[in-house]
DNA sequence: ACCTGAACACCGTTCAAGT
DNA sequence: ACCTGAACACCGTTCAAGT
């Protein structure tokens, strides 16, 4: 007997689920025309729903962010787990810092919520768990192989990769590689 | 027949000296706690003055923000100056690159305006100017030396600062030594 | 349950009116 | 000349009213 109720309960899901994937696309939109503030009332005329519905999906400008951030988010921690598992660790530190680099460039939203202490939804915080824990299994080995000054931590360089992002983006986004290099050049015991 | 015209512009202009102090005041309080936001209305009516009297003072918030910022920008360009002169060229650079970091932390107006491409005041576009000269001077010395990769310019350097100070920020105003080690053992050639 | 959008408080910016 | 502050357009956020 429950069999309508279900019915209409997906009807209503699959409305909500249409109407969530249009505010995101309508926020994607403001992002790649360079505006970062996502101001909930343009979104929310943009997908045609009330401001109260962009709240209820996204309570925040913040758990926003991070919903247009998670897809690149989870391409990141596949990155480092796979830099945690390759037999060279030279190179997989300098692939990983390179892809981290990369995709911040890529995606100002990334690099907001990577810059960001504190997550506010769920999946951001078990993806940024899965990549710090990642990080720190490359490290350990690249500390065990002397590739890599003994004090630096996982913060650090997450740190350090937020405060390169700023200073390729400060000078216009060319001199990734150069800028790479002076960091990992500095990170080397 | 000039002289009582003279005094009442003087009277006009100690006032108006008075307002634009009073003005500067209220901003340097939103910054002290931590808004860098500067809503004008804000500060005029912290400062008794209407809105239109802030932005005849400061056409822009970038104005206001350089305003803010002069002073210490001032003795940062002292310091480089005097890093310039400064016989051992290892030692002018760090001690440059550490007085940097420090005034940028200690106040966060500096960090906005050198992060900014373009001056909006030509008293900071003069400032600014004197920098680079200085720190172009003392990077020449420091390549004749070899004491720095020669592809390093006075632009990468302004910028990979940047991004220091924004990497200790990120970790909370912590670390300035330990990444500033990192940064020019990257820059040693 | 979920959605809507009016309503309130706020800020940026301009400009007619005052002195 | 300089200053004032009302006025307009806008945005964040809430919540009573609708379905």
């Amino acid at each position: 007997m429950d069999y309508p109720r279900t019915v209409s309960t997906n009807a209503l899901r699959a409305d909500s689920a249409r109407a969530r994937a249009r505010m995101l696309r309508a926020a994607r939109k403001l992002v790649a025309a360079g505006d970062l503030e996502l101001p909930m009332n343009a979104i929310a005329k943009a997908a045609g729903v009330g401001v109260g519905t962009v709240y209820r999906h996204f309570p925040s400008r913040q758990a926003l962010l991070e919903s247009l951030a998670a897809e690149r988010l989870a391409l990141l921690v596949d990155e480092a787990e796979r830099a945690a598992a390759e037999p060279d660790v030279a190179a997989a530190l300098a692939r990983l810092l390179r892809a981290a680099l990369e995709h911040q460039l890529g995606d100002p939203t990334l690099a907001a919520v990577l810059a960001e202490p504190e997550a506010a939804r769920a999946e951001t915080r078990s993806l940024s768990q899965a990549l710090t824990a990642a990080v720190i299994r490359l490290l350990e080995r690249a500390h065990a192989a002397g590739e890599i000054r003994p004090e630096i931590t996982a913060e650090d360089l997450q740190a350090l990769l937020c405060g390169l992002q700023h200073a390729v983006k400060v000078r216009g986004g060319t001199d990734n590689d150069r800028y790479l290099a002076i960091l990992l050049r500095g990170l080397r015991a």
